[in-house]
DNA sequence: GTCTATAGCAGGATAGAC
DNA sequence: GTCTATCCTGCTATAGAC
């Protein structure tokens, strides 16, 4: 995300992602990103062929990446407990979305670009489910499965991770909501006990599938 | 929703909704609207004053509107249970959203406009967070919290209440990931199994404020 | 209230010099 | 690879006839 000087092409696809996540596909022209980029009006042609296609290498060149930095991060942070129970799983689930490997603006950058991409859903969609979404549920849904008892169906299992994933988005997302409805600014203090909320609460909701 | 012939003004607004919903503002044109409401190009401008007046005009007389039928419908489900449960109150609320009072069509235009909206805060995010949000998620508080023992942190209470609806706005929001991650289409045998999937996941959840 | 016509501008894309 | 200049399409908004 820092400024990368070496070359045009990458401050495009930085610039870009910036713009694409903060106000939308639609709403950004090429003379706001080449601008912001510093460079010409002609380099998105040139470099990617269309804004359309700079908004694919977006995905496929930034965003993508990052998203394995971040299961990468929930991934170190459950090595460093060999023990692991369930809270621990989920907890470093929320941890790497919240609070994880991410600064904010890149989290912010991170979370509304995909909501964007789901809320019109296009060619990088597919990509996302494909290659980062399914693959990390069911990598999650493998790693909660045995602290389960008994037999558990599969399809409840993965809607129970998927619900756990849908809190995390949400309280990102619908901040401005949150923060009116408990009447509490999302500062330093709040997300922790946003975390440990979450966690609790997801905890609990997963164990539904024990006890029917 | 149904193609109100009366006057122009009407069908701008049921389309303009329709149409900010699908695309989102800036995706879509007076051009497109005026044409879907089968009126003049200038109808927009002579009725609201602008488009982006009429995207607010959408908000509050339609989309509002919508949200107090919901709202509606959520009462009247748990005044058919006198002796209501916890249960009963969460799932009455994952059921009008999910299956309550709006047809497929109303619902989708419902939620999305309601997501682009919190993806692109403006001035219509205001109206719908005091009017609409706040209130409903402390009604929905006030009918939890005799259900919980001894006593309960508010503020851990109204988490746990946003946490129910981002469950709910998750599975109707993420759908076309949701659906490739459990292998099942959104069909009429899913849905219901949805909603008890949501009502026992947030059941358990809730009752995180009681077990610590 | 609804229409046509158009002003006035911003958009994405491209050609061709350097 | 980067620039300027420009094409052309599409946009919102408005003026003014009916």
């Amino acid at each position: 995300m820092a400024e990368a000087e070496d070359n045009t092409r990458e401050r495009l696809l930085d610039q870009g992602e910036r713009l694409f996540a903060e106000k939308g596909f639609s709403a950004v022209s090429v003379r706001e990103i080449t601008a912001a980029a510093n460079c010409n009006l002609a380099a998105i042609n040139y470099h990617f062929g269309s804004k359309q296609r700079l908004y694919l290498a977006v995905f496929r060149e930034r965003w993508a990446h990052r998203a394995r930095r971040v299961r990468q991060h929930f991934l170190e942070t459950l090595a460093g407990k060999p023990r692991r129970g369930l809270e621990d799983v989920i907890g470093a689930m929320a941890n790497a979305f919240l609070e994880g490997p991410m600064s904010e603006a890149e989290r912010r950058c991170h979370i509304q670009l995909m909501q964007r991409e789901m809320a019109d859903p296009g060619d990088a969609l597919n990509m996302v489910i494909e290659e980062v979404m399914r693959p990390y549920i069911l990598e999650i849904t493998d790693m909660v499965r045995p602290h389960l008892n008994g037999f558990v169906d599969e399809r409840r299992l993965r809607l129970s991770v998927l619900s756990i994933l849908g809190v995390i988005l949400y309280f990102f997302l619908a901040r401005p909501a949150v923060s009116r409805v408990v009447e509490q600014e999302y500062d330093s203090r709040f997300k922790p006990e946003l975390v440990s909320h979450i966690t609790a609460f997801s905890l609990h909701g997963i164990h539904s599938l024990n006890q029917e």
